[in-house]
DNA sequence: TGGTCTGTGTGTCATTTTTACACTTTCAAA
DNA sequence: TTTGAAAGTGTAAAAATGACACACAGACCA
């Protein structure tokens, strides 16, 4: 093995992600629990992050941090901006913290956070053996998290609101075949409020970018739903015309 | 203990400020100018920026670096985000200049983009007898600038474009009298695009937020404008109900 | 086999918003 | 007094939005 591949953490950037997931049901965020001793309850638990290496970018950094926690690549991510208080480090717990993980516990760090969408389906902590510490939290619950982590949260949730609205993002959080009601419960779960099912649904139709796939659920205890799928093609096509506005 | 007054600057932060102003006309961007020894004709051009002091936070250094330049207070600003590719400092131009202002030339540093909104009237460098080398130069004369900064330049100016279509920020880039037209010039150099007079107007004029001064326009050769005035109340008492649409 | 339960899927109408478009007015300067 | 130059104004057609209720298909159970 030749020697000087591996460069040289920065001491004073690190990025922090917020995954999202979907469940079908409500939005998760994947959090890593830090153990037991001593901590408050809920700030246990804190965003997976690290410092960067001097060598790679920001995106790169943040990219690596999602795949060493869940193996996953090519995955939606997007900055969401920089959070740098120098009290971000002000709660005891989290000083504690950081003695154990990092040579320079006192230094100064700006984190620069990104938000990334997955499919749940694709990492389930408790069933993959390399699991670590992480889980799947709704994000409804998260009340408390280490250092400034829960206001990158909210901006989080912001950001993605907004995005929503003029983006199709939704599908990166969604299994490939789905029906109409799980993105019309993903468009409520991320924008926080009921939408009217009919008008919803005429304007996803209007919007053209689903296929239709002539499948339906199978042993649901009701009416088995039309599934669909992300149709790519179609929203490139909408994308470079200068289609910004998904309007809700 | 007695804390140190002065802070140290840490060698691998820094935040750089799109300064945006607008002079009736056009929309126009405040640049350094590093001077003349043998740097590209454009590239010449930096924006304003400054390593960050390890006990500030990151919105205090950009205010401290808007106000190095312009002795400008209390003035719209907001993050676009940050900028860290390893090879932004690869321009040869840009590594000898930083030979001369940096005590750490070749570190990595990522940077922390803000932008903000100044009335062009309040801060005229050829005016000033401390104008060092800063300029006001038309934002789509701009073709070429120091690091990444032309990135950053557009990046700031497409956060501005969706920013102004939710929110009225534009007040801050007008003097405290303006006409309907120069408001209308104003949102057009941001958006980038015509809009037609009459519905801009109706759309101005809906949302309630213009005082009309019964003041008008005087020397100038043609029927005079009604002078306007931007109505803070009634935005603070939008903002707070949640409206979020200015539609352009 | 018939009844119940549950989520699926569909249409219309009233209101609001958007878009496109042209002429008269007012002042200064020539 | 004429000219040039920007200010200011209304309407009609098209599109988008928001509110709203009931029949359908399958699973399950008695």
């Amino acid at each position: 093995m030749q020697k000087k591949i591996v460069s040289e953490l920065n001491p004073n950037v690190s990025v922090d992600c917020v995954i999202f997931g979907f469940d079908l049901e409500k939005l998760n965020v994947l959090v890593i629990d830090r153990g037991e001793n001593q901590l408050a309850e809920n700030a246990r638990l804190a965003l997976p992050g690290n410092l960067i290496y001097n060598n790679e970018n920001l995106e790169q950094a943040a990219y690596r941090v999602l795949e060493e926690l869940t193996s996953l690549k090519d995955i939606y991510l997007e900055q969401i901006g920089a959070f740098g208080d120098p009290n971000r480090i002000c709660k005891e717990a989290d000083r504690a913290w950081l003695q154990s993980i990092r040579a320079e516990p006192e230094a100064r760090v700006i984190t620069v956070a990104y938000f990334s969408l997955v499919k749940m389906e694709d990492y389930m902590p408790h069933a993959a053996s390399f699991a670590k510490n992480a889980a799947w939290i709704p994000a409804n619950e998260i009340t408390d998290l280490a250092f400034d982590h829960y206001d990158i949260l909210q901006a989080a949730r912001n950001k993605l609101k907004e995005k929503i609205k003029i983006q199709p993002i939704g599908f990166n959080l969604l299994p490939e075949k789905f029906t109409l009601s799980q993105l019309h419960k993903l468009y409520e779960s991320i924008l926080d409020k009921d939408l009217d099912k009919r008008n919803f649904r005429r304007k996803v139709q209007k919007l053209d970018i689903l296929t239709q796939l002539n499948e339906k659920q199978e042993g649901v205890p009701h009416k088995p739903s039309e599934l669909y799928k992300f149709n790519e093609e179609k929203y490139q096509e909408l994308t470079q015309h200068g289609y910004d506005n998904f309007g809700f």
